[in-house]
DNA sequence: CTCTTATATGAATTACATATCATATGAACC
DNA sequence: GGTTCATATGATATGTAATTCATATAAGAG
């Protein structure tokens, strides 16, 4: 197991703004002004979240005019997220208690 | 998609130690003490891991007398490690520069 | 029931990624 | 070339989780 990668492939995943992004994506690409608007978020911080998962292969991109378009990368995502939901079905009560709380405090 | 589950699901794994405690796990069922010792680490930062991993029911314990023996919950462990096999080796390069540097040094 | 070994828990500090703000690049249109 | 719109990048501040250290619990041995 290459550790490093491992690590890099979930902390890249850990977080709200970058899996809204995935979820929307997944209904079909988008430019960034799309998402900024679908996602009521700011443009930089979208940009930093696309970014981040190009890097990674979790996403493509392709010019169009001023544009650029964005699309995910459905090898890797589509199992990927059918393989968590069913652990999440069963962990969900778990899972759940994250929200908006501080891991010390769903203790 | 419930967002915050996943994201819990990720954040849980993106971390050395508990990876670490995964790896070795995937070779059978060990102790505590035994964790520490093979991955020469402190007792109760391998503690705190492996709550975090069975909350999330990532692994799975049963008491042996004193001791309390932890194993791999393959069901889920499995498949998710092989599938991002295939995705890190087809990112590795990416996915390594992560190797001990923060996100803005690897730029 | 005390001592030792094994593990878990709590609190404080540290470390690190993200959010934010400011700015840069880049493309089209004039 | 200058202007405007779209996106990317950089630096710093902020927030949150991991590490660490101290201590609690728990189980077996004597």
């Amino acid at each position: 197991m290459i550790c490093n990668s491992y690590k890099s492939f979930f902390k890249i995943l850990a977080d709200d703004c970058k899996l809204n992004v995935i979820n929307i994506l997944s209904k079909g690409p988008l430019t960034v002004s799309e998402l900024c608007k679908k996602l009521e978020c700011e443009q930089s911080r979208i940009s930093h979240c696309l970014q981040a998962l190009k890097k990674f292969g979790f996403v493509a991109s392709q010019v169009k005019g001023k544009h650029r378009v964005y699309s995910l990368e459905p090898k890797i995502m589509v199992p990927l997220l059918k393989l968590i939901d069913e652990h999440v079905e069963k962990y969900h009560r778990n899972l759940c208690k994250c929200n908006g709380v501080t891991w010390r405090e769903m203790k």
